[in-house]
Parts: structure tokens; C-alpha cells; sequence
DNA sequence: TTGCGAGTCTCAAATATTGAAACTCGATTT
DNA sequence: AAATCGAGTTTCAATATTTGAGACTCGCAA
């Protein structure tokens, strides 16, 4: 209910986009009178970027049932930013080490416009479902790997990031206010490591430690996640060092491999 | 090789779209000169893409290196679109009980713009790599699901796709013909299923069924590979019922899914 | 200091986008 | 059978955007 409004500025490519949106929103295929009391357009834009992402793929349109549907060429393009973007393909061993040693679901996660993407998991017992998995979006305020990512933002980005959190609370232990999840976070920084204390869901917690550069730039998360039907905090929290080394291995990797490209500057 | 050209028309939207393609060709983190000399724009023109496109969240700028990568809204948009445009979510119950009686990989795949783009993966014996995997694409005209696909197009479509197949030699096997395929296409559609006889690459042998709508559209197609190491195209070949049911299961469930809406048309 | 290349900005000309309105066309409704 | 309606499509002049040659600003290197 946060994603209604309009998208500001960017022309056309940013209407083409805010359209992707407003499909991928309704999560099933669409007709065009449904689209249109759904985005600010008048008709005839509305249906020249409709026109326009359908003739590039980006839209698939059924003549059948006269619906339009996200198109494929979003998976292609998305496989190769999966790829190349995240910190997935790269930390992808050290999450299997660390889910296959504790025994835990594993999640790995980046921060998408002051949400909480995740792009990895694995559950360490029955089989992965990555692709239904990765790409969902969560709340960064009361997660394990948002607040731990939020805890370690430099301040202006910070300040940006807590303005766009909704805080709508799910559970009783879900913080609900600015300042309580600065303090949170104020925690956070000193211990190293963020828990969720069943505050998304009830029942489910977890410990995260961000996934920092040299530099000290937010990465992302990793989470060990838990019921508190099986396990505890206390059982969690000592798994911490095991996770922080391999969130600062994932670190320390990305730190290097952005220019595989640069040893070559000498030669060819 | 085949993707260096220029895109044609549709305007800004297109040549945006164009730009992302171009980034993910690189397939890693790429600068502004880089993309310059790759693309047919102008260096002004280029350079405000590449600005659209990261304030847009489809790129994502690393200031400390001066690189661009693909975008997290990308992985965002791919889920939403895996999940409601793909027949992955719809195909997957039927996926993994297949994959599981038979013990052997199998492929889900969709037709993208005459290429054959591999939607889901199921591995019996290890454990998956979903988006590692879902959104490769393929050559369709020597793939076991490329020419179950092709076998059922209309002709008019068929006559398009065909038109954009490379006919590149990968093995021995390889039809590299537009009236060798043709021939076996035919062969295909009196058969019902296809064969893969090492066409793609050496060792690799599959027998795939197309899922069409209950109007006979393709929707995609469906595979079981094996190596000429562990199986033949004989006890492949035996598994066909048991393919063909499932692609008939999912060919059924499609028509019904599109429109979960249309029955609350009486009722609010 | 000078030179160079990457990245950024400028501005008038060329072009694409805009949206009110009007038009098809098929499916109801009268 | 005629009239109505709504979805989807097209038109066209006014308007806003895109375009790209060139010029500028850095930072780095000779």
C-alpha cells in the first residue's frame, strides 16, 4: 500500500519503468482498463508504454485474454544482474558453508531503496527454492538483516533510509518508532550483530551481522534464522563468530573482485 | 556475437533498455568509456541513459570504482515476473514429482524471441541452482525443448523463428539446416516429442514434450536429460508417458490460471 | 607546465511525447 | 434489428524532451 503513488522525473524511461512496476504490483496478468485507474497516465500514454515495453520484451501481452504480463527478457536480464550485481554468485560458497555447518536457514541479503532484498538463501535441510525466494522484498526495520545493514549507514543515507520505513507493526515486539530503532541500532553497532526477537513474525528469530567493505561501506546481511520452537537466541548468538567470519570473507572477496579486468591493463 | 547490433526504434524507452542489454553483456561491472565504444550512442546521450537508468535503481553506480552493474530492482521485478509470467510457479509441484520419479535433470523452458530460455531446473540427485540456471538461454534449434517448441508453432511463426536461428555446428549431430530441421520438426509433430541426440553438446542426450494450451498454443516445453555415460535414448525414450502427462497437467492448469479475477465478475 | 583522457555540462535544433477527442469494433442491451 | 456501451486504437497540433557537437572541468601523467 506504500507503492501507489507516482514516479518522479526521469521522462520517459522513467514512466516505462513505473509501468514494469505497476504490472509486477498486481502479480498476476492484467488488461489495460485495469492498469489504467491504476497509474497517472492518460490513455493514449498508457498505451504507447504498454505498446513499447511489449514490442521489447519487457511485457508480454496475451492476445488471447488480451492481458499483459511481465516478459521474459526481465528473467534473462535479471539472471545476468543476479549474476554480476548482487553479492550472491560470490558469497554463494561461504553461505553453503556456513547453512551446511549450522544446520540453519541462511539468508543473504541486500538493502533495494531502504528495503530488504534477499538475494540468497539456504535451507540447510530440504531443497533451495532460490529463484521464488530471491528477489522477494521484506521490511528493513524489523528484520535481522535490515537492521543490521541499517546499523552500520552512514548517517545522511541512514536518516533517508528510517524516513522511508513504513513501521507498521506485525508483532508485539516489532519497533515501532524512530527512536526506538535508533537506539536499536545504536546497539546494534556496539555488539556488531543484530537479533530479531520475533519481531517480523512470531516465532521466528534470528541473529544477522552485516556484510561490510574494507571501507566500511554496508555490503549487506547474512541471517541465521530459527524457530523458537527448535532453537533459542542464546543457541543463535553463538553461532556469531562462525557467521562474522564468513560475512568478512564475503567482505573482504568483494572488496577484490570488482576488476578482474585491471590485471590485464599491461598486457593486451 | 550475435547481440552487438544497435536496437531498432521505439525511442527512448528502447534505447534505455538497449543500454541495460549492453551492461549485462559485460557481465560484470563496467565503466562509462567501456560502454561508449559498445554502443551506437553518442557520449551525451549515453551518459544520460546511464544516469535514467541508475536514479531508476536498473543500474547501480559504484562511485569508488566508476562502474556500473545491473541493478537490484532488476532482481526484484525478475521475481514478480518469474512468479505470475513464467509457467515456473505453475509447473514447479508437477516439476519436482516428475523429477523425483525419475531420478534424472529436468528442464522447463519458454520461447524468447526465437531462443530458448530455460525457466526452471530440477536436479534429482543434488541440490538445485535455481537462478543460476532459470534465465539462461539456449539456442533453440538443436535443444530437446527448443525443437519440441518449434515443432507447434503456427507457421508464420515458426517461419520468424527459424529466420533468427544462428545454425551454429556444436557437434556432430547438430542440424545446421533450415530443411534438416524442418524435416525433423515434422518428425517431431508426428511423434509428439522431441529427441536431443548429442545435438548441443557431446554426451548430452534428452527427449522433451512441448505444453500447449487447450487451443494448441505453445506455452513451453519440458525435458529430461541424461548423459550417454548413465542412460540411452531408449529408456528415455520410456519416460515419455510419464513427461507428456505432466506437460498435459500444466498445459491445463495454464488455461485455467489466467483468471482467478473473472469469477468475482457477479459478485463486489 | 602542458597534455590527455574520463566524465560532465551547454544550448539551439530536431524530434518525440502528450492527451483531448474521435473512431473501430465487438458485445450487450433495448 | 437498431441503439448503446466499453475496450482498445488512432489522430494531430501543442508541448516538452531528447539530441549531439562541442566545450568545459577535473585529476593524473609526462
Amino acid at each position: 500500500m506504500t507503492q501507489t503513488q507516482g514516479n518522479e522525473g526521469d521522462g520517459t524511461v522513467g514512466k516505462a519503468l513505473d509501468v514494469l512496476d505497476r504490472v509486477a504490483a498486481f502479480g498476476r496478468p492484467v488488461r489495460f482498463v485495469e492498469l489504467l485507474p491504476a497509474s497517472p497516465y492518460p490513455k493514449p500514454t498508457l498505451y504507447r508504454l504498454v505498446q513499447t515495453l511489449t514490442h521489447q520484451g519487457m511485457l508480454s501481452h496475451d492476445a488471447e485474454h488480451g492481458t499483459y504480463a511481465l516478459g521474459v527478457r526481465l528473467v534473462r536480464l535479471a539472471h545476468a544482474a543476479w549474476k554480476q550485481s548482487s553479492l550472491a554468485p560470490l558469497a554463494r560458497p561461504h553461505i553453503d558453508a556456513l547453512s551446511a555447518e549450522v544446520g540453519e536457514t541462511v539468508h543473504l541479503a541486500q538493502l533495494d531503496n531502504a528495503q530488504v532484498l534477499y538475494v540468497d538463501k539456504r535451507n540447510a535441510r530440504q531443497p533451495v527454492e532460490m529463484f521464488s525466494q530471491a528477489g522477494k522484498v521484506g521490511p528493513a526495520y524489523c528484520t535481522g538483516v535490515g537492521k543490521a545493514m541499517l546499523a552500520f549507514l552512514p548517517e545522511p543515507t541512514l536518516a533517508r533510509a528510517i524516513r522511508q520505513q513504513s513501521f507498521h507493526r506485525f508483532t508485539a515486539g516489532t519497533l515501532t518508532t524512530e527512536s526506538d530503532l535508533r537506539a536499536e541500532l545504536a546497539a546494534i553497532r556496539a555488539r556488531g550483530f543484530a537479533y530479531d526477537r520475533e519481531e517480523h513474525e512470531t516465532g521466528i528469530i534470528c541473529v544477522a551481522v552485516p556484510i561490510l567493505s574494507q571501507g566500511g561501506t554496508v555490503l549487506g546481511a547474512m541471517s541465521v534464522t530459527g524457530s523458537t520452537a527448535r532453537t533459542s537466541l542464546a543457541t543463535l548468538e553463538s553461532l556469531v563468530p562462525r557467521i562474522r567470519a564468513a560475512a568478512q570473507a564475503i567482505g573482504a572477496e568483494a572488496d577484490n573482485w570488482r576488476f578482474p579486468e585491471e590485471i590485464r591493463q599491461a598486457g593486451e
